[in-house]
RNA sequence: GGGGGCGUAGCUCAGUUGGUUAGAGCGCCGGCCUGUCACGCCGGAGGUCGCGGGUUCGAGUCCCGUCGCUCCCGCCA
């Protein structure tokens, strides 16, 4: 960091007090990270933002030993003194500032803090509600101002690598109407109007089309959105994305200009993944490879089609499942050994992901030793074996349902597997872009089709047998997450009817929906 | 909305089959200590076992309820 302007309370930063300041006076400002009272000289480690300098009060001075004694974790203090350069013995390695130290002549306590109520130090993990109720106490940690940091050059490279490329960042309204994305909307009541709600935005979406019909051609912005449902472990009600959204362009280019953009992040931070272009499948290929349109890519166990081994099975889980439209599919877990009490967690963890059971087998010699192996012709266990690439001691698990929920347990059992047995290389990562989306799935509880992505994704296909119809989206996998993904949107008025049409949106609801965007792309 | 886990000292946790005075490490307080850097040594304080009820001669432990945290499903990209 640049020096500090020199004031009352410092002219150099704790962490970069090093051999080139030794002999000269200097004065620093921070908190008491830790002290060593030898009772006669006492070490002080004070911490600032730029890192820590170890502080000596020699008992020569004694008025400002006496007060040295008295300090404890958090204290705030301004100290000068000699910098000192310490003994070869004394050096201390570990520390940036490790070679000198400053020898303290008087200090200022600017603030006496009480014990905290818990450690700052990293290493256990403290209770996030206690953190957060100490918040300011738990942003003195060094992994917490990391993560802002890294936050700040993260948002900062975005906007270098958007600015270069000619877009303009611009800000969208917070209190306005509801842009619908299929969440529930955060509503603050209106003064002005009494009775009537603002939604806080879940995304800027409305905004941006505006933007574009509006001739602007290139935004984007750090958005922050709001969406009013329950938390995960990666997901919270509030929170910030990159947005933007380009005229006139098709897949590649956006395409191009996010990776241009991500890989920019990624290398700036060495961040190991593959640099770019990334890899593209297809939302079939994902499905039928992984069970899931966001794969974890790190490792393998792929899965495989068994309906036709077992296409004239008489074990009725299979048939039954096959016999009403549905598929049976499984992976090859490896060779494992698991109990039967891990074989009925798995089990568990595939209902609860929408299967009805799970099937799985030890694959021995002979056949297979298996709850289920009596129900199946040595036939077809050779086949089912033979699909799943599986050889002796091989655990392989299968199940019997619709495509969907198939593919939800088993990309879940994969996941599982691969957590258990630690199968994925944590040193790198991997990311690539799904394509080729379906645009509408059958949503069986509304009775209705609805719109994968929104209902200004552009379909490709034929809109009378929306079931076909594959839509201009794209998402930006990293491993087995969703980082990113976007649409190019209709242009054609006629087209945008029919979608909404399909979606059983009505002229009415278009209008209170969309009114404002539908009304500017009349001109 | 549904399911799982957790809740014991300031923090992180242990606590056996229900059995005497509920423990550890760190932190905190006091004492000693002039080269430590996770300083060391000695001593000490600190508990509504989340809360309420029940079973029992006896409950941190078992049961019911409730509150809080957390993870997952639903929901949400």
């Amino acid at each position: 960091m640049k020096a500090p302007r020199p004031n009352r309370y410092r002219d150099v930063w704790c962490g970069e007090l090093t051999g080139e300041r030794a002999g000269t006076q200097a004065r620093v400002a921070g908190w008491v990270n830790r002290r060593r009272d030898h009772g006669g000289l006492i070490f002080i480690d004070l911490r600032d933002r730029t890192g820590i300098v170890q502080l000596v009060f020699h008992p020569e001075r004694a008025e400002t030993h006496a007060a040295a004694h008295r300090l404890r974790s958090e204290d705030v203090l301004s100290a000068s003194g000699v910098v000192r350069r310490r003994e070869p013995e004394n050096v201390n390695p570990a520390l940036p500032t490790g070679e000198i130290e400053l020898a303290v002549e008087g200090f200022e306590l600017l603030a006496d803090a009480e014990t905290p109520p818990f450690p700052l130090e990293d290493g256990d993990t403290v209770d996030e509600s206690l953190r957060l109720r100490h918040r300011a106490l738990d942003l003195r940690r060094a992994t917490m101002q990391e993560a802002l940091a890294l936050r700040h050059r993260v948002i900062t490279t975005m906007r270098e690598v958007l600015n270069e490329r000619d877009f303009l960042e611009i800000e969208t309204p917070d209190l306005t109407r509801s842009t619908p994305e299929g969440a529930r909307d955060y509503l603050v009541p209106a003064r002005i109007q009494p009775g009537s709600f603002y939604a806080l935005p879940q995304s800027p979406q409305l905004f941006k089309q505006l933007l574009m019909i509006g001739g602007l051609e290139r935004y984007y912005q750090i958005a922050r959105c709001f969406r009013d449902e329950d938390t995960r472990a990666d997901r919270q009600p509030e929170f910030t994305q990159l947005d933007l959204e380009m005229g006139f362009v098709e897949e590649d280019d956006v395409i191009d200009c996010m990776e241009s953009v991500m890989g920019a992040v990624f290398e700036r931070e060495a961040f190991p993944v593959p640099s770019p272009p990334w890899p593209r499948i297809t939302f079939a290929e994902a499905v039928s490879r992984y069970g899931i349109d966001r794969p974890d890519t790190r490792f393998g166990m792929e899965l495989h089609d068994l309906s036709d081994a077992v296409a004239q099975t008489e074990f009725k889980v299979f048939a039954g499942a096959l016999a009403s439209g549905g598929v049976v599919r499984g992976i090859n877990a490896g060779k494992r050994e698991l109990s039967r009490a891990d074989l009925d967690g798995l089990t568990d963890l595939a209902k609860q992901h929408g299967a009805k059971g799970l099937v799985w087998a030890f694959v021995e010699d002979g056949g297979w030793r298996s709850p289920v192996a009596k129900f199946l012709s040595p036939q077809e266990i050779d086949a089912a074996t033979s699909a799943l690439e599986a050889g002796p001691g091989d655990l392989l698990l299968i199940v019997a349902d619709q495509p969907i929920t198939v593919g939800q347990a088993l990309s879940a059992l994969r996941m599982e597997i691969a957590r258990r047995f630690d199968l994925i290389d944590h040193s790198r990562h991997d990311v690539l872009w799904i394509v080729e989306f379906p645009a509408f799935f059958w949503d069986a509880e509304t009775g209705r089709w609805q719109a994968a992505h929104h209902p200004f994704t552009a379909p490709v296909g034929d809109l009378s047998d929306p079931g076909t119809v594959s839509s201009r989206a794209y998402d930006l996998v990293l491993d087995g997450s969703e980082i990113g993904g976007g649409s190019i949107r209709i242009h054609e008025r006629e087209v945008q009817q029919r979608v909404f049409e399909l979606l059983g949106i009505g002229p009415e609801e278009a209008q209170e929906r969309f009114g404002f965007l539908l009304d500017a792309m009349r001109y």
